[in-house]
DNA sequence: TTTGTTAATTTTGTATACAATAATTTAAAA
DNA sequence: TTTTAAATTATTGTATACAAAATTAACAAA
């Protein structure tokens, strides 16, 4: 039935109706943001979807009431961000993951390497899920999650265009830190990451 | 005579108000913030409070409607990423940086040296600005910009203590930049935020 | 055409009213 | 007293109306 989940708070749901719609190309890059017409769409007044719309303005994914369309030099700055704390978040994980998270992370290389298009997706973003949180740093936690739309529209193209080595390059960041060497898992998540942020560059 | 400022809307002033009212302990670490009574006090409708008020918990100055008093663990994993941030920007000085800014970093060492507080509150500021905004990422200089709030808040603990060896500190950073040794910048602007970090935990 | 200017329209910004929820107080029962 | 439940109050969430600003359209002059 016409059954709502009513505990969350409009503001909230519109956020990420609005984000999925952009994620999924439904609103595509350059599209104008108008408040009302969303509100009319979503059913809901402006008051909530303009929080949305400044909550996704915040993550970089609205920008000046259109949605995003990333530069070459802007995915250039935010990976050069983002291998500096995931390079550093490997290196934690080769002194502080566990027995478990770290039989999650051989699981995330295995199915890689036969699973569909979409699990290939999902584990691929778990893969550096694990390895983010192993940081145990909620900042930086917090700082990789607002990048993450971006770099999730950016990611289908590396993973639809079936990147040479990249599963393999997952498996050696996997052995590096299984083997406790923080130092090789750093370098090879920077390289891992370069690597990702070249290839679909190429493809643009 | 009452003039406004009418240039910006009023959600950007608001914010900025309250954000020093932050800053400058009108506001203290726990005090419960309520949108109507600071809307009041500002002579404004909630509306745009509302949105200030979501800015500020953005940035982490405000969490559950309180003003922040960060923990220990909060500060530590604040700078962990300021330390990786800054570091790497250190490295790009040694590099990028030209003849002017140059000279303007060094100024900041030298205002230090002979200032009021105040004044050398503002140029040790200036000092870590000049050099991030060295990077030349718009994705990091925004990342750090953000966490510049509760490092205010922080760093205030440091100067008005006069923290030892803070201004020796910040003159090796700029002989290596410099003498363009991007390896060395790096190594002693972490090791320099790392101490400020540990002489203010020490503090508290 | 192009340019510049005014008018029309759209869209955002703000105030206000009311609804939903959360916090607090009050009062009754154990 | 202490505890629980109901009622009250305070606060946030949402809708709506109107004002201000930005955008677009229309049209006159070069």
């Amino acid at each position: 039935m016409t059954e709502k989940k009513r505990s969350r708070p409009a503001y909230h749901q519109s956020y990420e109706v609005i984000r999925d719609w952009i994620l999924n190309g439904v609103l595509s890059a350059g599209t104008k943001i108008v408040e009302e017409k969303i509100a009319a769409e979503l059913g809901v007044s402006r008051t909530p979807v303009r929080e949305s719309i400044r909550k996704l303005e915040n993550e970089g994914l609205i920008v000046n009431k259109r949605v995003v369309k990333p530069s070459e030099k802007d995915l250039r700055n935010l990976f050069q961000v983002r291998i500096l704390l995931e390079g550093y978040s490997a290196r934690c994980a080769a002194s502080f993951l566990g027995e478990d998270e770290l039989h999650s992370l051989y699981e995330c290389v295995e199915i890689a390497r036969k699973g569909t298009r979409d699990e290939i997706m999902n584990v691929n973003e778990r893969f550096h899920e694990i390895i983010v949180t192993a940081s145990n740093n909620p900042v930086m936690i917090d700082i990789i999650d607002r990048m993450q739309s971006i770099i999730y529209l950016f990611r289908k193209t590396a993973v639809f265009s079936n990147r040479p080595h990249l599963i393999d390059e997952h498996e050696q960041i996997y052995q590096a830190i299984k083997a406790g060497d923080g130092e090789k898992a750093e370098i090879l998540m920077k390289n891992h990451l370069q690597a990702d942020l070249d290839f679909c560059l190429h493809l643009m």
